[in-house]
RNA sequence: GGGGAGAUUCCAGAGCGGUCAAAUGGGACGGACUGUAAAUCCGUUGCUUCGGCUUCGCAGGUUCGAAUCCUGCUCUCCCCA
């Protein structure tokens, strides 16, 4: 069974439907990710995001996982998917872009990354190695390259310098995943990432780069990182353009669910944010009919659902006057009815970007549905 | 009946002669959030024609100047009977 299978083309994008297989099931292209940091999708339980949700795989991040359980407790467990028994596809992410969120606490050296722990202070050291070690341990059927994420905006000789690096590390990265084997059983891939932050030239070296390592998937980091929408999808497009078609493309990060429409049309299989988890919790609200802020007063009594016409149980059982109480009380449930909302969302999303890309009519309903969806009502 | 404490801007609660339209919380209203140090963070919250103008229980008074000092009044709360 290949790990890939390019499905359709779009005929007028670069949009692809695909499939990917792993040991824990498919995933059908193009996805959106929940992230799930800790081991958990915050406020969702595995029950919602399977049934309700319908995720078809979610993130963990080898960063936190790896101070907290710890590599003892998810090893006794038996890796990550036994230890909080989601049993479709996880990935995780490498640590990678706490490297970026964690400037202040952190040291970069060729060897590695010494991190202060955000949690009591401890310093450790990630180094390629360590991180494939470490990914084993938490095994997930996904990983990710240790890579640095520049900042933006970034000079050029710090982007190139980084990027280089990042390159170094990647060698060593495939390296000691060839010569490791998983520890539960069940195959893992490794997918390298291409930086160069906005610079043309470093992004095209860097995708030719990340392309020649050969790997199942390769993916795409450093944007959505403050960068100007237009800087984001001229780099994806100039990236896509390099990375092979026949492997699934990944931009990590990914974002406004214009973003998404717009990345699936350069190219893009694959894609996670934080977003519609976080944003729910602090009570936006993404929609088929465009973006509500439920704290606001508008909301205060209007008892229709959230979105009558995504379906699905959150979003039609519960009123807007009710979610905005919950969310505004700060009760727990408002935290949970939202982040099942917008993930369903997201994945409806995907699922609906798919189905277009499957007829061949999906820049028209790209164009047609972005306008509508980006809205603020 | 006796003794004591207090009334501050939506609420709680600082302030105790000028630097006070009045700290700090909360609430309210608005905004941010893109490989999660986030159930977080930021802004506004008396009126204004932006010169100022009315506020700190009520009424007087002292003072160059009062939320802050004095007198009376009204109302709360606590303790003992």
């Amino acid at each position: 069974m290949p790990f890939f299978e390019l499905q359709t083309q779009d005929p007028q994008s670069k949009a692809r439907a695909g499939k990917i297989t792993t040991a824990h099931g498919e995933i059908l292209t193009p996805i959106f990710m929940p992230v799930g940091t800790a081991g958990t999708v915050k406020a969702v339980h595995q029950r919602e995001l399977t049934d309700d949700i319908q995720a078809q795989i979610i993130l963990g991040n080898t960063y936190h996982l790896y101070l907290r359980p710890g590599l003892d407790i998810l090893e006794k467990a038996g890796g990550l998917h036994q230890f909080n028994g989601w049993e479709r596809p996880i990935l995780t992410d490498s640590g990678g872009y706490q490297v970026y969120s964690l400037a202040g606490t952190r040291k970069i050296k060729e060897e590695g990354v010494t991190f202060a722990s955000h949690i009591d202070g401890s310093k450790h050291l990630f180094t390629p190695e360590n991180v494939m070690e470490i990914q084993r341990s938490i095994g997930a059927d996904i990983i990710m390259a240790f890579d640095e994420c520049p900042p933006y905006p970034c000079d050029y000789e710090y982007a190139r310098t980084s990027m280089d690096m990042t390159h170094r590390w990647l060698k060593r990265c495939c390296d000691h995943f060839d010569k490791t084997s998983p520890k539960y059983g069940y195959s893992q891939v490794l997918f390298p990432i291409v930086q160069g932050s906005v610079y043309k030239d470093l992004r095209q070296k860097s995708a030719e780069f990340i392309a020649s390592m050969n790997r199942e998937g390769n993916a795409i980091g450093g944007l959505s990182v403050g960068e100007p929408h237009e800087e984001m999808y001229e780099t994806t497009e100039l990236v896509c353009a390099i990375l092979p078609s026949d492997k699934p493309r990944y931009l990590m990060g990914v974002g406004t669910p214009e973003n998404i429409l717009e990345c699936i049309a350069l190219g893009v299989d694959m894609f996670d944010c934080v977003m519609p988890t976080r944003n729910a919790r602090n009570g936006m609200l993404f929609t088929t009919q465009g973006i509500l802020n439920m704290r606001n007063k508008k909301w205060e009594a209007d008892f229709s659902p959230i979105d009558a016409e995504l379906g699905g149980y959150a979003s039609t059982f519960y009123s807007k006057a009710y979610i905005r109480h919950l969310l505004k009380s700060k009760e727990i449930l408002g935290a949970q009815i939202a982040s099942i909302h917008n993930l369903t969302f997201y994945l409806w999303l995907v699922d609906e970007a798919r189905k277009h890309i499957l007829a061949g009519d999906f820049r028209a309903w790209k164009n047609k549905m972005i306008p509508q969806l980006m809205q603020r009502l």
